[in-house]
DNA sequence: TTGTAAGCGTTATCAT
DNA sequence: ATGATAACGCTTACAA
């Protein structure tokens, strides 16, 4: 004898990381269970029913019953729904994007968007990839966060990927990175890298200062590069020749910036302050001069940038530059939720003078 | 003259922040150009066509020539495509959230998922709502991170959401938070909060400290409590007896803790130790105690939490509990993505030696 | 290999 | 106020 049970539903497939089919109760089940037609089920629960009806309440209770929770990928297919605002760096720890990434958030969430961050680990490809899988997903935009390299390859990628996600519906936006000229559809929330370590330069020239070094990844990258270039602006200010033996190649961290800097300082014993393209290595450079047995101010200036925690609590407390990276996520985020967007922001930086700067002794 | 045109498409809706509809070409736009059935088209671009037939190849550039993007939000409907991962904390910005979200979007990513990051501000109604939209979104999980109140309410607010996650299959996982008791299918990965500042005094009272004060937030959340506990647990050990008037209130900026700090130490010059809830307090304190003319570690001897960046540059470095919060991440990660989960798990935590502890003196 | 057809869970239109 | 019904864009038996 074979049994057939008309209304059985079929098989359930179940193939992760999907997401999980049949497993909560659907708009069906409510209005089914409600005695109501689906329609009239999801004008109760979306709250735009007319007047409240008999059904109305049977709605809400069958909803309750059956721990209804709608299904917003399905609303999202309708063209309601929230779409999301993604992120994407390529590292997620570290002061300045945290800050970033708050002030897009604050934004994006009192929109009612969701906030999507991805890391790159600095891998293209990887980024490439993302970008794809973010337009699949319909994010509402995507901020790319942070410092790129500074070559026409990747302004072909970049174009890529403003191109995909212009397909649907979506806006590239960079922040901290400064405006392709050439494809102004791309939009950019900067803040004023070079301006910056320029003023860090003024100030130490005001100092008296003239053998100044800079400490810098010294790469293609554009953070790195801009910040260079308010170093050499800073000298050309002061009328000081730009001397190449004067730039110390060091990674982004307090220890390889220390090692960088005792090997420096003895081939350069007549430097008298030293810029640094961020705090990170303006600590490492301190730690070295302090072992080495050279005062700082007093023998030694150092300049930061970045003005992240702890900075002002070091001895001496450090010199650096302010950057507005919370006001640079929040623009970023208006424009991803959908505000206008007029040209290219550059946002102005402060020089905080602390205690690792001072006259250069007579 | 009347003209009907049949397939023209009914008009778009267009309702923000609603993924845009109908922006770019669809599946069936793609097999219609490439002359195939949407079937067809649809196993071409998922890769699981069997050989390379001639349509293979036109749907390829069909595909191409529209710019066709795959929906992944009408994917994820058929239980394919990709789920997110959220992650919910207070805030962004911090070291050790971020180092957690790191860890856990390293997972995340290497399965396949999206990561979604949501702040509450500590707005526990925020909160709710937050669970409740992931959860119309069809997460695959929420890692609930950072301290919450150490109430009855919050266990239920707790039970709550892992009921209505649950519902759509998801899961609630806490982060750096102890497991619940009552309520098992919680899942929790903590550190040992309360071991790590129970070795912090264990190491003072071996270099001869007996008046140990504690700098905390005092409240009812549970990391500050658990933390203060370990104090507690130390001081037991050692023996010694617990003075309420040597604990001292600070919010979590070193502002805080510095003017506490100044304070404290004018009605309780006795102490020669000071444990402190956080780095950012204990930065603070050593910056009282310094502005005061009171040596580190000569006179006072002071402990962190969370050995966040820079802390080992101060002067004197800070002696502090290292707690493995990109591993807590992995961890949660690994659950949120599907793993097993066999009961709470707490990680041990590490006391960092440096400088600012030392003997008392005689 | 390819096409047909039946969903997935919503919302919107348009009658009633 | 409510209910049929048709989308939305995709995947996948099942049949050819």
């Amino acid at each position: 004898m074979t049994t057939t049970i008309a209304d059985e539903p079929p098989a359930r497939r179940n193939a992760t990381p999907g997401p999980e089919r049949g497993g909560g109760a659907t708009l069906a089940d409510v209005a089914r269970l409600a005695d109501v037609s689906r329609a009239t089920a999801s004008r109760v629960l979306a709250g735009r029913a007319a007047g409240k009806s008999a059904s109305h309440a049977r709605v809400l209770a069958a909803a309750e019953e059956l721990g209804y929770v709608v299904n917003g990928l399905a609303r999202s297919m309708m063209g309601v729904g929230r779409r999301s605002i993604a992120f994407v760096s390529s590292i997620m720890v570290g002061p300045t994007f945290a800050t970033m990434a708050g002030g897009a958030e604050d934004i994006a969430t009192a929109k009612g968007h969701l906030f999507t961050m991805c890391t790159t680990g600095g891998d293209l490809d990887r980024e490439a990839a993302l970008i794809e899988t973010l337009s699949e997903q319909r994010v509402a935009a995507v901020l790319l966060v942070g410092s790129t390299p500074a070559t026409e390859e990747f302004e072909r990628r970049a174009q890529g990927y403003s191109d995909t996600l212009a397909r649907v519906g979506a806006r590239l936006i960079l922040c901290g990175r400064a405006a392709l000229p050439e494809h102004p559809q791309i939009a950019s929330i900067d803040y004023d890298h070079r301006g910056g370590v320029r003023s860090g330069v003024e100030h130490l020239v005001g100092l008296g200062h003239r053998r100044i070094a800079f400490v810098g990844s010294l790469d293609d990258m554009t953070t790195p590069h801009q910040r260079f270039l308010g170093y050499q602006d800073g000298l050309a200010d002061a009328g000081i020749e730009f001397d190449a033996d004067l730039t110390v190649q060091s990674g982004n961290s307090s220890d390889d910036a220390a090692s960088a800097t005792v090997a420096f300082i003895e081939r350069h014993p007549e430097v008298t302050a030293m810029v640094c393209q961020t705090d990170v290595m303006a600590v490492g450079v301190c730690r070295a001069l302090h072992d080495a047995g050279i005062a700082i101010p007093a023998q030694i200036s150092v300049v930061g940038f970045d003005d992240m925690q702890l900075v002002a609590d070091l001895t001496p407390s450090l010199t650096t530059v302010r950057a507005p990276f919370h006001r640079v996520g929040e623009l970023a985020g208006r424009i991803a939720v959908g505000g206008v967007y007029d040209g290219p922001a550059v946002l102005p930086v402060e020089l905080i003078v602390r205690g690792s700067t001072g006259p250069v002794r007579a």
